[in-house]
DNA sequence: CGGGCGATTGAGACATATCAACCTTAGTGG
DNA sequence: CCACTAAGGTTGATATGTCTCAATCGCCCG
């Protein structure tokens, strides 16, 4: 990993609403700003981290993206997040000692360092900050829960298709074309089908003129057929 | 809901160690039991709460166990967690309006009352309250990636064996012979699979020696080989 | 131009769901 | 005390969805 001359500006930042330092107070992320001095480049294929690494610093994601990965019960990867520009990764880690997962950069990637010991010297202090941390982790929740309740495989890759859209969406000012960051391999392993079976539900969705999708490239999307299928308009 | 006399004591309660009002100052208990006053008995199949409720107040379990599920894309229950005693329903909603989920008593059960809005007021003295609330909410993230990298019914029936075992016995003195307070039914449910495919798995154990059980009682249980089952040990 | 990765397609194997039946037990009311 | 009932558990036969294996294609990149 390389580091930027780049200093991170939390209060000015192109992802502060989506990142934990949106609702602060000024004064939070003046104090931010004083702990979080570093990006860092991380080249395509570059791990953030591995598991079993003390957690002494998190992350934010400033440009590019990520997935966090493990390995299931037969060894095999499993892709358990996509972290877009704004994510944090490894939030949930503050009462941790070792990260439970793997953390590669899928394309070229920055990231704020964010010191975590020092972070939690400063917690007193932070009470928005609290709150945002508290909220985040929360999503994070529900998030998967939702994804837990979709059992076949054409309601689980409607649920990850509604998932990334909707979150690039919040990210670019363009709603289509809109490039998809993540190989439909990565797709696959992220709900943990084979990628013969998410390519044929994806052929299925294309036929039912439900995504118009080429080379990774979304031309248009019916969200709200996407939503039907995936079962959740009930 | 009945209320009972018994007023909630959080510094002398039995399951202190697992709830929330774990590791807090002396100061953090008080205020906590300002705030908890109320001690409520819940009928077996009684719900505790509704989806689509407002939050106004979450709820400890203090004897008894309940379940929390939702409705799955076919409009199937799917549980989604399980309340044994010291567990705290809907610590992830302190910043939501409306409970996503349904709990339901699966026994008689007592549950403490905790208000959230003055939980929120007074949030701001309570630091160690807040570092407990984010271990509680890490530990559940974490709980379900777990879940998540199991892939075949009989990991997933050992990883839901060992995760009901080990929280049981964390709450009774003798290891065995240890009561199931859950039905096979509510245990397949738990994992989105078919009552047939977890009665055929469970068989399975019992005839490789893995664990003793008869009409939901726990003879003995080989808590290795069910790692080694659910493919932890690797 | 060659190599490799991601995408695509087909055929067959396999795991789990579904359907149907029956058993066991605890609880209920006569 | 027994007959009845309902709920949970057990078992077998079959259907179905997804995985696996294998092959091919297209495209980007060196």
């Amino acid at each position: 990993m390389k580091t930027m001359n780049l200093r991170p500006r939390c209060s000015t930042c192109h992802v502060k609403k989506i990142c934990f330092n949106n609702a602060l107070t000024t004064e939070e992320q003046i104090t931010l700003e004083t702990l979080i001095t570093e990006i860092k480049l991380v080249a395509k294929g570059e791990h953030i981290c591995f598991a079993n690494d003390p957690v002494k610093r998190i992350y934010a994601i400033f440009t590019g993206i990520a997935k966090e990965y493990r390995l299931d019960n037969r060894g095999r990867e499993l892709v358990t997040e996509f972290y877009l520009p704004g994510n944090v990764i490894g939030l949930e880690l503050l009462n941790k000692n070792k990260y439970p997962f793997n953390v590669v950069a899928i394309k070229e990637t920055a990231v704020c360092i964010i010191p975590i010991e020092e972070i939690k010297k400063d917690i007193v202090n932070l009470q928005f900050f609290n709150n945002r941390v508290l909220a985040l982790l929360s999503d994070k929740i529900e998030n998967n829960a939702k994804f837990n309740l979709m059992t076949d495989a054409k309601s689980r890759v409607a649920i990850l298709l509604l998932n990334i859209i909707e979150r690039l969406h919040q990210r670019v000012p363009n709603p289509y074309p809109l490039e998809l960051p993540v190989s439909q391999v990565e797709m696959s392993q992220r709900l943990g089908m084979s990628n013969e079976t998410f390519n044929r539900v994806l052929r299925k969705f294309k036929q039912d003129n439900i995504i118009n999708i080429r080379k990774g490239i979304v031309f248009n999307c019916d969200m709200i057929a996407l939503r039907k299928v995936a079962g959740l308009s009930r």
